[in-house]
DNA sequence: GAGTGGTCTAGACCACTGC
DNA sequence: CAGTGGTCTAGACCACTCG
């Protein structure tokens, strides 16, 4: 039946889109497995960490070669939405993994040593989406938001100033001693207790002068160059759910970034 | 006969090493076709822009079937190493493509729009490598290297300023006038003129007060925080050919970098 | 229409994990 | 040993480009 649909798709596409754009040609058979998977993912069928049915179980669910599903699954696995292993199974990739630690945290100690980051809530706060939060986080203006402050210390000292802003309605039950007491990482949290998992996210960096706030808290003096970081975080179906201000003290720290 | 290198290897690789250490397990047929695509690469006997034989040819070639073949170049077009274009061939990708310019200049103006850069090159000299310089590229102290000082401005206005350390022993003959007059970016005429291609680079930021020569290049007051951002980059055989320390002024744009 | 990459299938065998 | 992902093959057919 699957395999029927497949093969109906391009035909009718086009014919119908043809004469219109030329843009929305051809729809392969693994990508709409790969969205089916990606229903189940989003649908919260099959949990961050949990092993998904295999292959070859998965093929004859949908009627479909071993060989389409792999190539399914090899998208999502590229990706960051899957882990394969060997022997083991497939399985929905979590931030958990401490991988995933510095997919999103790309801070790096100038002389050596990997020291793991240091979450310091200090607030965390409710309040009204205004018109900036709200167009990054595809709200309405006054829409309930939350907010938390916090601080990031790498091996004692204070490196990092967050400012997380993040939709109410998911995140209205978020408070301080969740995330204080909370072992792992933010993403982890929210992953969690919230059902929310980060598939990717957008950094905007500039350098700024330290305000005074910023400055007490990182320990430097007011006016001191820092490396200003906004991210946007998305989950499934490119829905922003995290919207970040972070202001990063780099004199003994450097933000790493690789260009492919 | 590749074949049977190709099924002895293992079998020889796991009885020898088993017993030292578990690491180096297994290559792959489609990883060996891969080297040997590699391989050509790197010589120049493929260069860039050009086609190289079709899938169905190398599988000849090589003898092997064609779905090992498809499978190394699918990892090398990942890498940027290739690109594919249905219906004409599989190409050496090239930084004449303009989509490798967004790819290792992430600088966005914050007030849309996307005019492209303007590389306006000022001095270029031979030097001697410092302990820094020789370190980032692989050298030994006092090697001969050539240094570029270059500013790139955007709609008119200056917003990078740049030094780039390159080895002597390729870049020798580096002129300022081959800077001026090359149509296209740096990387393309590294490309062109040495047959020298960047695959990757590593970039390292930080906020950093303007010093008075950059604060009059980039017309901002001296102390003005800019994002220092140092790059090296790599050829083939991950070997560092270009060591780069920018500094961007952030008024107007932002460095933008996507976390998958 | 010939040639290229892109998709899909079916089946064999290998490497790894865990019972 | 059974079950999983990983590799390799051979062949069919589709989508795209170009002369």
């Amino acid at each position: 039946m699957l395999v029927m649909v497949a093969h109906a798709a391009p035909a009718a596409a086009s014919a119908t889109t043809a004469a219109v754009s030329p843009a929305p040609t051809f729809s392969p058979l693994y990508r709409q497995i790969k969205s089916l998977i990606l229903q189940r993912l989003e649908s919260g069928e099959w949990r961050p960490g949990e092993a998904i049915p295999s292959e070859t179980e998965l093929a004859q669910r949908f009627n479909v070669s071993q060989g389409t599903v792999r190539k399914a699954i090899d998208e999502m696995a590229a990706e960051n939405l899957l882990t394969r292993r060997q022997g083991k199974g497939t399985f929905v990739a979590t931030h958990e993994d401490p991988r995933a630690f510095f997919r999103f945290l790309r801070l790096v100690p100038i002389a050596g040593g990997v020291e793991p980051a240091r979450s310091i809530p200090i607030e965390c706060w409710r309040a009204k989406a205004g018109p900036e939060a709200a167009r990054m986080l595809a709200l309405q203006v006054s829409d309930p938001i939350t907010i938390v402050r916090r601080v990031l210390h790498f091996s004692g000292k204070p490196v990092v100033v967050d400012e997380i802003y993040l939709p109410g309605e998911i995140f209205g039950n978020l408070t301080l001693e969740m995330l204080r007491d909370f072992q792992g990482s933010v993403y982890s949290l929210f992953e969690t207790e919230f059902g929310v998992r980060m598939i990717r996210a957008e950094e905007r960096l500039r350098a700024v002068p330290a305000d005074r706030m910023s400055a007490e808290l990182l320990n430097v003096r007011e006016g001191t160059p820092l490396l200003s970081v906004e991210r946007v975080s998305f989950t499934y179906g490119d829905k922003p759910v995290e919207w970040r201000r972070g202001l990063y003290s780099t004199a003994e720290h450097f933000y790493l970034n690789e260009l492919g």
